[in-house]
DNA sequence: GTAGGATTAAAACATTCGTTTGATCCAGCG
DNA sequence: CGCTGGATCAAACGAATGTTTTAATCCTAC
């Protein structure tokens, strides 16, 4: 609100340099991952001078958590309020649960298909954030996805009473895991698989592939109480 | 072979050295990830000299492509061998679809149930490489991949032939996903998911819940041709 | 027009990194 | 014994890291 009247050539507007080091520090990180990315290399790319990124975020940590939230928030936030609007639009009735798992992906397509607000590269980049040790990184994503997830994993649980709540949990974790890994890693074995350029408009047929996938896990029967959870039973000796 | 009858002490075999520095750097790079690990970190646990991992294996990255081999191809060969069982049993009929599964994940919790080869840690060690950005990673990954993951494609292929070669590929990335993320990631979502405390004997129970969870996505209708892949379609509106 | 806080700039800070070097040890063998 | 070659060791290498400091510069507000 302080200098919003600047603009004075065309590249410096308000808090520019600040802007243009998230984005800067966003593809790097994408690329190289968290720790193979020196502040050099994004105080550079980003045309800002190497004290920067202290004198905005405070430290390296800082900078990766603000660009998480940047787009992590919003996003989450569009999935609760998707969520919302099915539950009042069913009323009492437990809400279907195609739509449900639909309110969880169809934010993450959004984010996905807008190059504005990162698009596939931010979420690469969370992809990988998942699986990084760094334990700040962990507290982190457990303090911004706990409200979300808990408000799904109700939401699922009404709509599939016959599971128990550890079953749920199961193959809630199954399909952030399924997600995820393919959202972010298009590239680790996507030679192998050989799917797509993916460059195309795949995050289209991805998602129209993988949501029938995990729906039909989801509903499949519950293991919780007999041993019928597959089709054609027997040998399969898969608990050794 | 050559110096067999040293066992001057009780710690000093042959090349004891070298496997003690395996074994220190998978648990490190498991702990911290590859590029938060030093050499030195990894000498000072080994109870070796620092540049003795720049003699026996030449450089860290060598040293990390050995770590993985060591676990990695034994279970891949191990894998392709029950699916070679099963195909040798069935004849000329294609193999039950469960049991292709089965011969992808049996090897994979022999492995997380072996604390001699690594156990549990080399799977998360393993899917934290998957999402690792670094190019030799990904070399070394497909590579030593593809001769698996193509044995496996075409027998899916033949258990379920009313799948497009490209569904299979998708959905073979999404078994792939589940599982590594899943195996790997028993941090990131975990507390999220309120899932218990995971040393007891989850591996059991954790496949347990998942290979019905990948076999009923793997066994849904094809979505290729005709837009009725999910049961209750709709407005379900998925593509946006 | 000038004071004063916010921003940028250049330089140096102290560590830490992976790798290399040359000396030293020691079993094996003629 | 003398020598050879693999293994271990302490020490140093140059480069790169995140962070801090100090001064210069910018721009709004009075």
């Amino acid at each position: 609100m302080v200098g919003e009247v600047i603009a004075i050539g065309a590249v410096r507007g308000p808090a520019a340099t600040k802007d243009r080091i998230l984005d800067a520090a966003e593809a790097l990180f994408m690329e190289h991952g968290y720790e193979a990315t020196s502040l050099r290399a994004i105080t550079s790319a980003a045309d800002a001078n190497l004290a920067a990124v202290n004198y905005h975020f405070g430290s390296k940590e800082e900078l990766f958590q603000a660009i998480l939230t940047r787009r992590l928030d919003p996003m989450n936030q569009e999935r609760v309020a998707l969520l919302d609007t099915l539950e009042q639009e069913a009323g009492n009735a437990p809400v279907d649960c195609e739509r449900i798992l639909a309110a969880m992906i169809i934010p993450a397509l959004h984010l996905a298909r807008d190059p504005a607000r990162g698009g596939s590269n931010f979420l690469r980049l969370l992809g990988r954030a998942y699986a990084d040790p760094a334990p700040f990184l962990r507290h982190f994503l457990s303090e911004h996805y706990a409200v979300m997830i808990g408000r799904f994993k109700t939401a699922f649980g009404r709509a599939l009473p016959q599971l128990s709540r550890r079953e749920l949990s199961w193959r809630l974790h199954f399909i952030m895991g399924a997600l995820s890994y393919t959202l972010a890693g298009t590239d680790a074995l996507k030679l192998i698989a050989e799917i797509t350029p993916a460059k195309h408009r795949d995050d289209e047929t991805l998602l129209h592939r993988l949501a029938p996938f995990l729906l039909a896990g989801l509903q499949s029967p519950p293991t919780d109480s007999g041993d019928d959870a597959s089709p054609s039973e027997g040998d399969t000796r898969l608990a050794r």
